[in-house]
DNA sequence: TAAACTACCGTGATTGTATAACATAACGGA
DNA sequence: TCCGTTATGTTATACAATCACGGTAGTTTA
């Protein structure tokens, strides 16, 4: 883990305001709003917003960058719940079936979503120097993929599109 | 592990003829122009194509199915090599790093690349009922993440391209 | 009100994936 | 022949994901 310009070691600090995607903006408030965002939706869908789920939600929320299982999982200790792997794994399958999170492929790491509320197909560019993860829309029946699947009469559910590489501030530090 | 209609449990028969990315094709061909098209781009890149590696690559072109590390691994200690993990791992690197193969994120499995000698940014369509995987081409200046990535100044180096559903024959069996 | 049901949570153990760290063997050039 | 580089073998361990079981809390139903 390379935790650069973060304020304390391993909890970030909810006031910052810093780097998301790859543009500054107000981080304390996005935290609240994936939440109310969260809890509007699920009281919607008839879906339990759990405390642990709320709690794995918020940790997300607060990190801004893909968090492995584990690390959630150790957060989420501290927070007073269970400590054994199912208590994660159940939480992200929660948020990730629900749109609220989603899955990294490319790292086993998973990051709340940055456009809470819409049904999406989420397309990640990664920076392999600082971690940062920025995420755009993509539709799955456009481009290669779609392509490719109308030629063969393949039928697609799901997608993965991810771009490793370096992003806008760390190619200055190191270009060519 | 769903085998549907391979002759043998385990083994892939390297007689057979059978559906590979969805469609047919001679299997016994393929395996012996993957390993001589291999042979070739080692010989005149100065790679050295050593008999572990030989062997790795052999065993993906022959099962023409993602792969796992680990089943790998069990092939190549019944071949009579090393049986541990990492022999498996630094075979597969080898593979990937030179375009011999191309690593699943979504299944964290290894396939043999279907295009040997091109180098190219792979996108696969991936069934989730009998496994079969196909290959096709991208281009990672286009689409939604070449797009995004204009538009942030990000760099990109490496992509992932995958696409989950039903393949064609499995689409007939489960509609709707 | 109590029984039955369901969904969620906590825990222990296990399997699968991947790499770190270190030692040895094989190859190629000075 | 010596030496540096590259590949391989081996041990151990970190990280990712799932299985299986039991308990609990909230709801439904009778």
């Amino acid at each position: 883990m390379t935790s650069q310009e973060k304020p304390a070691a391993g909890q970030t600090d909810p006031q910052a305001t810093g780097p998301i995607g790859f543009d500054a903006h107000d981080h304390r408030q996005c935290v609240e709003d994936g939440l109310a965002e969260a809890e509007a939706h699920c009281a919607e869908a008839g879906l339990r917003f759990t405390p642990v789920r709320r709690a794995a939600l918020k940790i997300l929320l607060r990190e801004h960058r893909a968090l492995g299982a584990y690390e959630l999982l150790d957060r989420l200790r501290d927070a007073g719940f269970g400590g054994q792997p199912p208590v994660a794994y159940r939480a992200l399958d929660f948020l990730v079936a629900n749109g609220f999170a989603h899955k990294i492929e490319r790292l086993n790491a998973f990051i709340a979503c940055a456009h809470p509320g819409a049904d999406h197909s989420p397309a990640f560019l990664i920076c392999r120097k600082c971690d940062v993860v920025a995420e755009a829309h993509s539709v799955p029946t456009r481009g290669v993929l779609g392509e490719a699947a109308r030629a063969s009469g393949f039928r697609i559910e799901r997608t993965v599109i991810e771009a490793l590489g370096l992003c806008p501030s760390c190619t200055e530090s190191a270009p060519a």
